[in-house]
DNA sequence: ACTCCACAGGAAAATTGGGGTA
DNA sequence: TACCCCAATTTTCCTGTGGAGT
């Protein structure tokens, strides 16, 4: 008999196909609204056909304005105008923070030998520098270097990372080195040392935000490539449209909900993509992130979290960091893990800040120290119910919530917690300012 | 005005673990 | 195999601090 399940399967790859030009690391061949930017990049760059280095570029913009894509593409274009002249070097700062990986990943971009590459560890900075070097002298033509989120690795120790690799450009002799920094923050120059700065700033780009209709523009471009826009309502592109736009003028979040809505839709066989389609998509939007951001902490990240999590549960109206690097330690001992100092501890709370998995206030509480006053924003259960799907995490089956937190032990219980529930309210409600 | 809590968070030492070299 | 080098992570040690209690 013929597999029933073929008629899906068949359809399934075919629409995956068609849905990839709403992926994120789709590169369209046109973009709406800013061919400024892209003139002005172009003019910049093509002065490698007179055999002069581009000046270095910086791109602003918020996310999702299309910095990274048109970054790639023009880039890419100047690679196919030109290969034996210019190489395109790509490197996400985000993912690479140190002055180590960055050069360990530009030089293994430029080796072409697989057994050449440069290992992930244990060479010095100075021996992969020069290796570096080396492969760029013998290419002998322009080396454009495009990093990405270049602000993560300016924060790196007093921007010596970006110094040392900007360096490149003087060191190199036979070839050229061009620099494309791509930052989200406007302020990103002030914050440099002068040394940086001055090589940086030679022209920059700024990327404004899209607004609805703008937005709206692209995604119909982007619906029609899909050749699905028959089924898909304008209603539901504008709503796309009109979310992205709150969200800054999101474009990458315009284009991931249309793309979400599109795959419920033929999910459930429907015939027409339409308005709740959006929302229900929106929701399973906020869902991956957090379930993504969740999955990729650190374990003892993802433990400290599940620690929060519980406390709140239990004990609202205290949660401050002693209490919960208790809570912490007592999960790390039913799940036969090693505890981390409360130093290290105090660090982890800050990065969960970071990502708005929770909210830390340090206050002072008078007479009970100087802390800080931690809040899980919503979706508790479903952290909880994410951060059990590690194979660790897994075998937690809870743990008894002590109440012997000093603060409570020593002080006169009706009191502390009057106190407490008035910082409480405080946070709450300058929160909601 | 002074104390002192319960940490925050900086600096530096120690540990871990990949990789090279003899 | 023993040993060195190095980056990243974590610990150890430390100084600083806002404000309720006194």
């Amino acid at each position: 008999m013929t597999n029933p399940f073929f008629k899906y399967r068949s359809n399934e790859v075919d629409n995956d196909l068609r849905l990839t030009v709403l992926s994120s690391s789709f590169i369209p061949d046109s973009f709406p609204h800013r061919s400024d930017q892209i003139d002005q990049m172009v003019k910049i760059l093509s002065s490698v056909m007179r055999n002069s280095p581009p000046s270095n570029l910086l791109l602003y913009g918020k996310s999702g304005t299309g910095k990274t894509s048109v970054a790639k593409k023009v880039s890419n274009l100047l690679k196919e105008a030109f290969p034996e002249k210019v190489k395109v070097i790509y490197i996400n700062c985000q993912l690479n923070d140190s002055t180590y990986s960055v050069l360990v990943n530009a030089a293994n971009s430029i080796i072409a030998n697989e057994n050449e590459k440069i290992p992930l560890s244990g060479w010095t900075v100075e021996r992969i520098y020069n290796e570096l070097l080396r492969q760029i002298e013998k290419f002998s033509g322009f080396i454009v270097l495009v990093l990405d989120e270049i602000d993560k690795l300016a924060r790196k120790n007093d921007g010596d990372s970006l110094y040392v690799i900007l360096k490149l450009a003087d060191d190199a002799k036979s070839s050229r080195v061009s620099f494309i920094g791509i930052t989200n923050y406007t302020s990103f120059l002030e914050t440099l040392e002068a040394r940086v700065r001055s090589r940086l700033n030679q022209e920059s780009i700024v990327f404004p935000s899209y607004n609805a209709s703008q937005l709206r523009d692209i995604l119909q471009e982007r619906v029609n490539l899909t050749g699905m826009a028959g089924m898909v309502e304008e209603s539901a592109v504008s709503l796309c449209a009109a979310i992205g736009a709150r969200e800054h003028g999101d474009a990458r979040k315009a284009i991931d909900l249309m793309r979400i809505s599109i795959e419920i839709g033929i999910r459930d066989f429907m015939e027409k993509i339409g308005e709740e389609n959006v929302y229900k998509a929106r929701d399973k939007y906020e869902m991956n992130i957090l379930r993504e951001s969740i999955n990729g902490l650190p374990l003892h990240s993802k433990i400290l979290l599940l620690s929060a999590v519980v406390t709140q549960d239990q004990d609202k109206d205290n949660m401050i960091t002693g209490e919960i690097y208790e809570n912490y330690k007592k999960i790390c001992d039913e799940l036969s893990v090693q505890s981390l100092t409360s130093r290290r501890i105090g660090d982890l709370l800050s990065e969960l800040d970071d990502l708005g998995l929770i909210i830390t206030v340090t206050r002072s509480l008078g007479r009970y120290g100087r802390t800080r006053v931690i809040t899980v924003p919503d979706h508790d259960e479903l952290m909880k119910k994410y951060l059990l799907e590690d194979e660790v995490l897994n075998t937690f089956k809870g743990i008894k919530i002590g109440k012997q937190h000093r603060l409570k032990m020593d002080a006169d219980e009706s009191q502390s917690r009057t106190v407490k529930e008035d910082e409480m309210n405080d946070i709450l409600s300058s929160r909601k300012e």
